[in-house]
DNA sequence: TATGCGATATTCT
DNA sequence: GAATATCGCATAG
């Protein structure tokens, strides 16, 4: 891997976090997400993301604190990783205060470090592939329900970076793949970015 | 470009 | 037994 910045990223701290989680999800838009691999540092630009705030019906923590989803209800800045058809791991920022539950989820990275690690084989997977949408995220950065419950603000392999190249103007909309408060604009995105996620008509 | 469907494991009803 | 915050491939327009 090559060693590309010049300057070490700087690690956010908890109290840099809004505390609302419609805030914290605009917020991370253009942020770092990176993890610290045995096999090197992989890292990438977030480029958008969805708010499940308290209360909200779509959101995992909905029917109550359960041990899988036990990591919502951490203070800001902890992460939430979950299993979805039995596939994809997802990677939740949880934003709430200690025993409330709720959270950001990361959907789409624009890959910065470790982009051959990220499993791009034999050039066949376009860069801007490897982490739109959120599994693919979760595949790329090599998150897995082991990092479930780490602090994010906290030393450690999975962190979250401050700006490294600043964020452009920022749209929202509906959110993708869910069945319960379909109306509301909880996702956003970095208009114009190559590298986000769902059909052509959320992305602009 | 848009829509449909199968794969697959964990959780909750 | 059903649902699921998805992806990739197939097919149609």
């Amino acid at each position: 891997m090559k060693a590309e910045p010049g300057r070490p990223i700087r690690q956010l701290r908890r109290n840099e976090l809004p505390s609302g989680t419609v805030e914290l999800a605009r917020f991370l838009i253009g942020k770092t997400l990176v993890h610290d691999h045995p096999m090197g540092r992989l890292s990438g630009r977030i480029v958008e993301t969805e708010a499940y705030p308290p209360g909200d019906p779509a959101g995992h923590s909905y029917r109550g604190r359960t041990p899988s989803n036990n990591s919502l209800f951490l203070d800001r800045g902890h992460a939430y990783v979950y299993m979805i058809y039995g596939i994809f791991f997802m990677m939740n920022v949880a934003s709430g205060s200690q025993g409330v539950g709720s959270g950001v989820l990361l959907r789409a990275l624009e890959p910065i470090e470790g982009v051959e690690m990220m499993g791009r084989r034999n050039g066949q997977v376009r860069v801007q592939d490897l982490a739109r949408g959120p599994g693919l995220l979760a595949r790329a950065m090599r998150i897995d329900k082991r990092l479930d419950g780490v602090d994010l603000c906290a030393r450690g392999r999975l962190w979250l970076g401050a700006t490294v190249r600043s964020a452009g103007p920022i749209a929202s909309s509906v959110r993708i793949g869910v069945t319960r408060s379909m109306e509301r604009r909880l996702r956003f995105y970095e208009r114009g970015s190559s590298f986000v996620s769902g059909p052509g008509r959320l992305r602009s």
